[in-house]
DNA sequence: GAGAAAGAAAATATCGATATTTTTGTTGAC
DNA sequence: GTCAACAAAAATATCGATATTTTCTTTCTC
């Protein structure tokens, strides 16, 4: 029980049906267990969560909302499909936003933010020590990945840009995780998270800035690198 | 009913009535209809719009993601609430992207732009000629300002740019109806359009930019003034 | 055989009723 | 008078059933 809230990310209590499954298909989805493309038919999710109807509903359009699901009136829902050029665009809008979050952040940290952040960092920085295990370790990484880069956007002050910052890093977890073994694999991430972390504890926004929009280029790259082979494969 | 189609701001047929819902809600929320931290009752919700309460229900969920409404498990929804901090965030988080959104969709902007973005410029300008007018004409002119902004970034190439950008500019327009007769009144907007129009079609991303945001800027200016004042006044 | 029309099957969208939870209001103890 | 416990009322969330729409299959015509 303990292990499983460590790997969670945590959101608050689920008061309702309707919340479970929103955090369900929405995890789903993101990993990639919901295929894009995939028909969501009512009756097949209702048996796979064992959930009713309504909850499933509700959900389903909430997550429309979010970019995730393709509500078609009267015709049902699929899982948003994927393409290549989505990858660009959705890398690209995520570099924009996180490297402007980046900047008001480090101007406004203060040393609560510079506590956390080294706390994510180190954490983070254990574990990539230590990659060479299986998917289970993985799925921890993306974790403790996210909450590194929260916690380096954390000082800022414009709700409106964390929030959009939020959507686009999920979005972009989405294509990472179908070439995540790769990139973990080929480039040295932990030296870029290094460089990003030094860089902003000496508030060098200009110097942050720069590796993270390399990061994030990277990352980019590497996805659109592998889903265009397997576009071309199929 | 010509006459409503033109004002209305067109998104394709409504298949379902939670689409209808969705669409209801949604211009009662940003118009002020409904006001901010209105709790939204169901029974309220279905005797005033006549509809069932699933419809509206999934509705609400839809605009929960929109961030239009605050869905709070088992304790029902309310409108976003308002505020002047907030106000400021929508002004800069709209400049940012669609100041970018201009600056790529003037570089790839080709005849077929050119032309509905003069067609859209010259339906505004006849409109503002005459802007002492009452209620109506102000409607009126918030869907022709839309359509002018929209055909200026209308070549921009990233989907996700200008979903973002839609995004923003319906939250900005939220607080714009509060302050709208005193903006409209007090500067000369149509010079800045007529400003913004003539770099585009001249591919002066950069004067066009500057032009940008100094516009957004005034607007979210005037937005927190008299809002602030309000506040002040309650 | 191709294509249109009709009918059957499946899936979606919606309603009405019910179970749960929160909120409100009242009473009684201190 | 204040607070806590309890009861009543209101509101939300969910379920099961139904109506509507789409999709698939079959049949009939040319």
């Amino acid at each position: 029980m303990a292990e499983i809230l460590v790997n969670m990310r945590y959101d608050g209590p689920e008061r309702t049906i309707a919340e479970r499954a929103y955090r369900l298909l929405r995890e789903d989805i993101i990993s990639g267990a919901l295929a894009p493309g995939l028909k969501l038919k009512i009756e097949m999710l209702r048996s796979r969560y064992g959930l009713g109807a309504a909850p499933i509903r509700e959900a389903l359009a909430r997550l429309s909302s979010d970019h995730l699901v393709k509500l078609e009136g009267q015709r049902g829902c699929e899982v948003v499909p994927m393409s290549v050029k989505d990858a660009r665009d959705i890398g690209d809008m995520r570099k924009l936003l996180e490297v402007e979050a980046l900047r008001i952040s480090i101007g406004k940290g203060n040393d609560e933010w510079e506590n956390a952040l080294a706390a994510a960092f180190h954490r983070l920085e254990r574990l990539e020590r230590t990659i060479d295990q299986g998917i289970d370790d993985l799925a921890e990484w993306e974790t403790l990945n996210h909450r590194f880069h929260k916690a380096l956007v954390a000082a800022c002050d414009s709700e409106w840009l964390l929030r959009m910052r939020q959507l686009m890093f999920d979005q972009h977890e989405r294509y990472r995780r179908l070439s995540r073994v790769k990139t973990v694999a080929t480039r040295d991430i932990s030296l870029e998270h290094r460089a990003l972390f030094e860089a902003a504890l000496d508030r060098n926004a200009e110097k942050a800035v720069t590796v993270m929009e390399t990061h994030i280029g990277r990352t980019t790259d590497a996805v659109v690198n592998t889903f265009a082979r397997r576009e071309l494969a199929e």
